[in-house]
DNA sequence: ATCAGAAATGCTAAGGACTCATAACTGCGG
DNA sequence: CCGCAGTTATGAGTCCTTAGCATTTCTGAT
């Protein structure tokens, strides 16, 4: 049984400048692949909870730090219009998958061995 | 020497409740330890460049959520007051410094380890 | 040509952050 | 015992970023 007050411990990953500026973490990473998913930026925002107006300024910010193209947008069809990743899109997907995926180990290790101390503190 | 954009990985520790929602990272872990240095709340948030009013009611909160103080202050004196880490403010410094000590290991690792696969994709 | 529905963007309201000002406190020197 | 010093504590106005809403633009398919 857990105590009422049990904090934990919890990490995350992101992609910066040289200048320690933020430039993409596990917030655009599962958009991403939402947006691979459903094929449509639109879907993808609503299915994560986001707001379009932002998530579109983000992305392009992002892209414009970048300098390429994460997703292929295209308006208009019988669907209305489309999204898809580029290819470099894909490949920062799939980096995060690895990067997480590496990572997961060592942190549960890192976490199993802090804990301790960390609840000690808490009571 | 270096690319033009040469984009680098980051990553981040930090305490958070059940729910999620986020208690105490590195910002605070900082100030704590600026706080130790100084022995003063208001030299500690000069020093690290922080605005008085918002830290202080960060700090508030904080205390509020763990249940127990991290400072403790004094009004008064000579000196005009005084803040210092209550023991488990300072078991919450060294928690952090053995985190972060333990993980810089396995993160230069994992990170030297991806750091081909993202520079790949930047070019 | 029309339609559908997503992409794109402008505008306003809300909320948080920053700044400044000022009060409150109290150990210590005199 | 009184006042000083300077830090802690808090209120209030301003600014700025973000959230939310409304509207327009686009174009492949029918």
């Amino acid at each position: 049984m857990d105590t009422e007050t049990s904090p934990r411990l919890n990490y995350k990953f992101w992609i910066e400048t040289k200048k320690g500026e933020g430039i993409l973490g596990e917030g655009k990473w599962k958009l991403l692949k939402a947006i691979r998913d459903t094929g449509s930026l639109n879907a993808a925002i609503e299915s994560r909870g986001l707001a379009y107006r932002q998530t579109w300024d983000k992305l392009k910010k992002i892209e414009q730090q970048l300098g390429f193209k994460l997703i292929e947008k295209r308006r208009g069809g019988r669907e209305g219009g489309s999204t898809v990743l580029t290819p470099k899109g894909e490949r920062i997907v799939a980096f995060f998958d690895h990067l997480y995926d590496k990572a997961e180990n060592d942190m549960k290790r890192l976490f199993d061995e802090m804990i301790d101390e960390l609840e000690d503190i808490m009571e």
